[in-house]
DNA sequence: TTAAATAGTATCGTGTCGATACCATTCAAA
DNA sequence: TTTGAATGGTATCGACACGATACTATTTAA
């Protein structure tokens, strides 16, 4: 017996529309909130205008206003880089860090939490290849985390934890963690 | 070892990002082929404006719009149904159901397609019940097919195939694989 | 030293969305 | 039977999202 893929489709559908849309409520829009919860996670390197087109896959023109709505509302702040004074930086604000504490994709955590282990590894793992598909097709990366890459260097030699490799930057524990726009596997 | 519900969530929420952007590129925008989905697989009872409110979880002002550039486009057809004159059954044209055969969705049934059979329906029980999850806070209903319904009577007496005891309506076999609005488990 | 590439911004038009106001029609209750 | 509420849709407004285009400033390469 053949299982239908419209069925999944239509799942992943209405599930994604209303992801997309959680928004509609809240005080910030939908790319708002993807913009704040990319840069919420996104190492240093990545938190960038840039990166984050690469992330949404949108033009750079839509994250341009995505990033003024955000620092209007004073959840994000942009700085001028040192190094290249075309390039900026952006920061959460204290007020920022804690409207991500309020995301209202969190009703999902605990529908995901419920799920056992092995499941919720498998649902992981079904997920990003059909994200992979996708991607593969426009042609953009996954975005994963630095202990996870091939640059990766654990524990580097000199005083830092770790270090990564294509950049020749040093990385904290905490920065391992994070989301970078260069990762690969 | 306790398992990030952070992961799966930042899959689902770019895996959506790009299901509902699908359409930048296409003719169609997202909401509109969201909308024609829908009225290619809904029954009778169900191809209304009303209908597609509820599914779309949207207001009746936005659904009205959408409609509207469906039928610019000449894709849907509106008839005034007869015996309330308020309501009002969409239909889709020719030129709207050969659309449908274009969808982009589609880049995602060949890696469904791709699993093996009994992950598939993991998947599918997986993200049913976080579709549940999400429904329920906006009081909302999922938008079964008939023949899964608790008002679906197999092989009725008269003459037709089957039929529905909630409308007390005659429904053929295709009938029978098609989402009502009034679908219950 | 000049030309091309890169990082961002600004502006326009279309579409989406909620909110509000509105119009018929149907239904229920007095 | 009238009359008032509920129902099914539409129209319009303002905010935002998005691609497209045009633009500026800086960096890099030739």
């Amino acid at each position: 017996m053949k299982i239908d893929p419209e069925v999944t489709l239509s799942l992943l559908e209405r599930l994604s529309r209303i992801i997309n849309n959680d928004a509609a409520v809240s005080s910030l829009k939908p790319a708002q909130w993807e913009a704040l919860r990319y840069l919420g996670k996104a190492n240093r390197f990545s938190r960038k205008p840039s990166a984050l087109t690469a992330y949404m896959g949108v033009t750079k023109g839509s994250i341009s206003q995505t990033l003024n709505a955000l620092e209007r509302k004073a959840l994000i702040e942009k700085t001028t880089v040192m190094g290249d004074k075309r390039s900026v930086t952006i920061a959460l604000t204290t007020s920022g860090r804690s409207t991500l504490e309020d995301d209202p994709l969190q009703i999902f955590s605990k529908a995901i939490e419920q799920l056992p282990h092995h499941e919720t590894a498998k649902l992981n793992s079904l997920l990003e290849s059909l994200l992979k598909t996708a991607l593969k097709q426009r042609s953009s990366t996954p975005f994963g985390v630095c202990k996870t890459c091939k640059h990766f260097k654990k524990n580097a030699p000199e005083g830092n934890p770790h270090q990564c490799a294509l950049l020749q930057e040093p990385l904290s524990g905490e920065d391992s963690d994070m989301l970078c726009r260069e990762h690969v596997h």
